[in-house]
RNA sequence: GCCGGGGUGGCGGAAUUGGCAGACGCAUCGGACUUAAAAUCCGGUGGGUAUAUAUACCCGUGUCGGUUCGAGCCCGACCCCCGGCACCA
């Protein structure tokens, strides 16, 4: 036995083991309770980084000790193999088709990720680009959108001119493409769109069923989504029969509503100008505003510019006629896109009224105020506190809640306004002008329209040769062999439509494909989905906190309202690991601190990479990679392997088998073995409690680190002939055991050095004895009052001998 | 501005939830082995005061205050850092 441990003779022999053996395929017939560990698949990009190291030794420290802890567990991988850079290398490069460059990566990524030892069901592995996978997301769309959840519609779009595509508002960030950061512009468009906003409700609410969700993801999709309770008011406008509908969160400020504000993008503004003076002047400043960046326009520091429309509106509580204006603060994507102003209680209302001289009055005031407040007294500060009603006819003296509900009452009464709640999120844009997705399942008719694809002819493939050179147009627009077809309704002349899916609804569901991934009937059937789903731990980067996330649980939401599973949510559990930074930031080409797994591995190998990316940090923290930690992950694991190969031989003769437990007679320890006996169990314990309860890999090693000291402690201190060779055993074979998820294959080769049987990975996981773990102390407990005012420890011995 | 998370040695981080702060590791210093180096093993390492020494005592978890026999942890006020949303009506 070699006196170091050599990874480059170990893992590929262990790696090749376990796939001849057929160690990690999971058992459908087993009785054993079930476990489904998952880790956000990857984008093929070519090769693994450092992200995916962690990620996924996270997600196989965990299905290795639940393994062990006889669940029978399902843990599988695969590729989100559609998206824009398998194009965008096939336009670079010139002569590599998209789909070449996908399944090379993909192959090439399957080995760096056996290379680290992980332990998934390859027979399960699942790829979003073959037409086997994309048929039954194209047969989703089907259902969707014949429950009116995918729909088509004009409207303004983000475009990014980079991809060449339009984008959905989760994929923009300040205003910038997520992928390219481009600047984005609006473009007015015909689009396909999921309704996710139908579930808006659903979604913040099933949040409660998330405990172990962060706190910080929850309040990110809640402020994603946006909800805000409030009314929809209807004003009638002078001179023209029309309302204009407004939604406030501030019914009650009803009677200090003294103008109002238009979007300029607003439908009304045009019949209340056309024809009229104010015509040119008034286009004049819209034109201004379309031409100011997005960025300017809704950034709160911005300058409120605005103009008179020539209208007016009456305030249908107070009955007086009001001034309507257009303003850039008034956004037509939110709401209405039309408000009422009550300046007095919204800064960004006063501070538009000041500006442009428009009446102010006071109709909140707070408690302690008698007098009723003029509107010069708020000096320029709108008053948002809470209070009671003045200068609001009947509704004066009423606090503020009580008036919600008063004035809600009367208006729904009088049919001026109802309650209503409003979003921010938007409907989910799904159409893109690329090549390399899935195509959407539709077929225009000239004369039934649009019409879905009937089931029976899924999966609408890809045609290979496309010119992929974006032109602002899907590439499929100029293959006519796939443009032109016939309507499945009548039979007559039609075209498909041209536009792929956004990746994002490939990797909506692909968690349900592998649960059974063979079906040919159906995406998944309830059968299964009731033994595996929803996955039981889910692990990722929190960077897809709204995107992925939001999306899967939509998608989860709408496939049990269509009866394919009981379950409403995918992932109960979810750890969202932080990312691995080098100098305190992010990993990236340009900023030149990349560190290569490749290299990482051929230089430590994959159990010292693993291990020191667990121990760094814990797994929901940024990780900062350090070169030093990894030596020092590689000399503990050295370490570990000399305590075997340099007692090889006493260790060797101990068979449990053969001689069973009673080798181990604890009443006859010495005050050393004791110890170490009761170091092995307070290990066992810390180790089973760090992983199985607070998912905390750094604790766990550590004590396991902690063990190993004290084996050596143990050592130091005897001649090689009072070496209790029976309890070191014991404590070396456990301790392969605990260590076994984070280095399985160093491990694996000592279990079969020691001529232990089968493999360590199948051992079962250790119990601890709360007795062994007591030590030889008496705690004194000195009170006072009734009050434990002390606690001393005494050591026993001592204590008897006084 | 609103919401959420956080602040502990030179560094990464522990403290099993109110009970010996700094586990484990990195770095560093000293010792052993060696002709020497590497590797390895053993030991020191929050700050300070006293002592020849063993040791003893004081201070110390962003700041200030409170509750408690006891606070890194609970309460109040403040400062700073990170993340999300933001002219959202």
């Amino acid at each position: 036995m070699k006196g170091f441990y050599d990874y480059s003779q170990i893992e590929e022999k262990w790696q090749k083991k376990w796939a001849d053996e057929g160690l990690f395929k999971t058992d459908e017939q087993s009785d054993k309770e079930n476990y489904y560990v998952l880790e956000m698949f990857p984008y093929p990009s070519g090769n693994l980084h450092m992200g995916h190291v962690r990620v996924y030794s996270i997600g196989d420290v965990i299905a290795r000790f639940k393994n062990m802890k006889g669940y029978n567990v399902l843990h599988p991988m695969g590729w989100d193999a559609f998206g824009l850079p398998a194009e965008n290398a096939a336009i670079k490069h010139g002569n590599v088709h998209p789909a070449e460059w996908t399944w090379a990566n993909i192959d090439n990524m399957r080995e760096q990720m056996k290379a680290l030892g992980l332990s998934y069901d390859w027979d399960r592995e699942v790829t979003t680009a073959y037409p086997d996978y994309y048929k039954w997301t194209q047969w989703f769309f089907i259902q969707m959108y014949k429950k009116g959840l995918a729909y088509k519609n004009k409207s303004a779009v983000n475009w990014c001119p980079g991809c060449e595509t339009v984008l959905a508002n989760e994929q923009v960030v300040n205003n910038q493409c997520e992928r390219c950061d481009s600047e984005v512009d609006k473009k007015e468009l015909e689009q396909w769109f999921f309704k996710i906003t139908d579930y808006a409700d659903r979604l913040i609410d099933d949040h409660q069923l998330l405990e172990n969700w962060p706190e910080k993801v929850k309040t990110m999709q809640r402020n994603w989504i946006g909800r805000s309770e409030g009314m929809k008011i209807k004003f009638p406008v002078k001179g023209v029969d029309q309302e204009l509908e407004v939604f406030t969160t501030r019914p009650d400020t009803i009677y200090g509503a003294t103008y109002m504000v238009l979007a300029p993008e607003h439908p009304l503004v045009k019949e209340l100008i056309d024809g009229t003076d104010k015509e040119e002047e008034v286009n004049e400043f819209i034109n201004k505003v379309k031409k100011q960046k997005e960025m300017e326009r809704t950034s709160p520091e911005s300058e409120k510019d605005g103009i008179f429309t020539g209208g007016y509106a009456i305030n249908p509580m107070t009955g007086k006629e009001i001034p309507i204006m257009i303003a850039n603060y008034v956004l037509m994507g939110y709401g209405t896109g039309a408000i009422m102003a009550v300046p007095a209680h919204d800064q960004r209302d006063l501070d538009f009224a000041m500006k442009y001289d428009l009446p102010v009055t006071v109709v909140i005031q707070p408690d302690e105020q008698e007098e009723i407040l003029s509107s010069e007294e708020l000096a320029g500060e709108a008053y948002t506190g809470g209070g009671h009603l003045v200068n609001s006819a009947d509704f004066d003296g009423l606090s503020v809640e009580e008036a919600f509900d008063k004035m809600a009452a009367e208006m729904e009464k009088k049919d001026i306004g109802n309650v209503e709640v409003n979003y921010r999120l938007r409907d989910w844009l799904i159409s893109r002008q690329r090549y390399w997705g899935t195509p959407i399942p539709i077929v225009y008719c000239e004369s039934c329209g649009p019409v879905a694809v009937p089931e029976d002819q899924l999966p609408v493939e890809l045609p290979h040769d496309v010119e992929f050179s974006p032109t602002g147009e899907s590439p499929l627009k100029n293959v006519e062999e796939f443009v032109n077809t016939e309507c499945p309704e009548c039979g007559g002349k039609a075209k498909r439509e041209i536009d792929t899916m956004d990746t994002f609804v490939d990797s909506s569901w692909y968690f349900l494909r592998y649960i059974d991934p063979h079906n040919q009937e159906l995406p998944f059937s309830k059968e299964m989905a009731e033994k595996w789903f929803p996955v039981s731990q889910y692990i990722g980067g929190v960077e897809h906190a709204i995107l992925h996330l939001l999306y899967a649980r939509f998608f989860t939401k709408v496939i049990s309202d269509l009866g394919l599973t009981d379950e409403v949510e995918p992932f109960g559990n979810w750890l969202a690991q932080g990312m691995v930074l080098k100098d305190g930031t992010k990993m990236s080409k340009s900023k030149g601190n990349v560190v290569d797994p490749r290299e990482i591995l051929a230089k430590y190998g994959a159990d010292t990479a693993r291990l020191f990316i667990l121990f760094a940090s814990p797994p929901e923290k940024d990780l900062e990679w350090s070169e030093a930690g990894v030596e020092g992950s590689e000399r503990f694991l050295n370490r570990v392997w000399r305590l075997v190969s340099e007692h090889i031989r006493g260790l060797k003769e101990i068979d449990f088998a053969k001689s069973d437990s009673s080798a181990i007679d604890v009443k006859s320890f010495n005050k050393e073995e004791k110890e170490l006996y009761r170091q092995l169990h307070v290990t066992i314990k810390r180790v089973s409690e760090d992983i199985d309860e607070r998912l905390n890999f750094n604790t766990a090693i550590s004590a396991i680190m902690e063990l190993t000291n004290a084996a050596y402690q143990y050592l130091n201190n005897l001649d090689a002939d009072d070496i209790n060779y029976p309890l070191f055993k014991l404590v070396i074979d456990k301790l392969l055991v605990l260590l076994s998820p984070f280095a399985p294959h160093m491990t694996a080769e000592l279990w079969v050095e020691l001529g232990n049987k089968g493999f360590v990975y199948e051992q079962p996981w250790p119990e601890y004895q709360e007795s062994a773990m007591k030590k030889d102390e008496v705690t004194i407990v000195v009170q006072i009052n009734g009050k434990v005012r002390d606690k001393v420890e005494v050591d026993a011995e001592l204590s008897e001998e006084e």
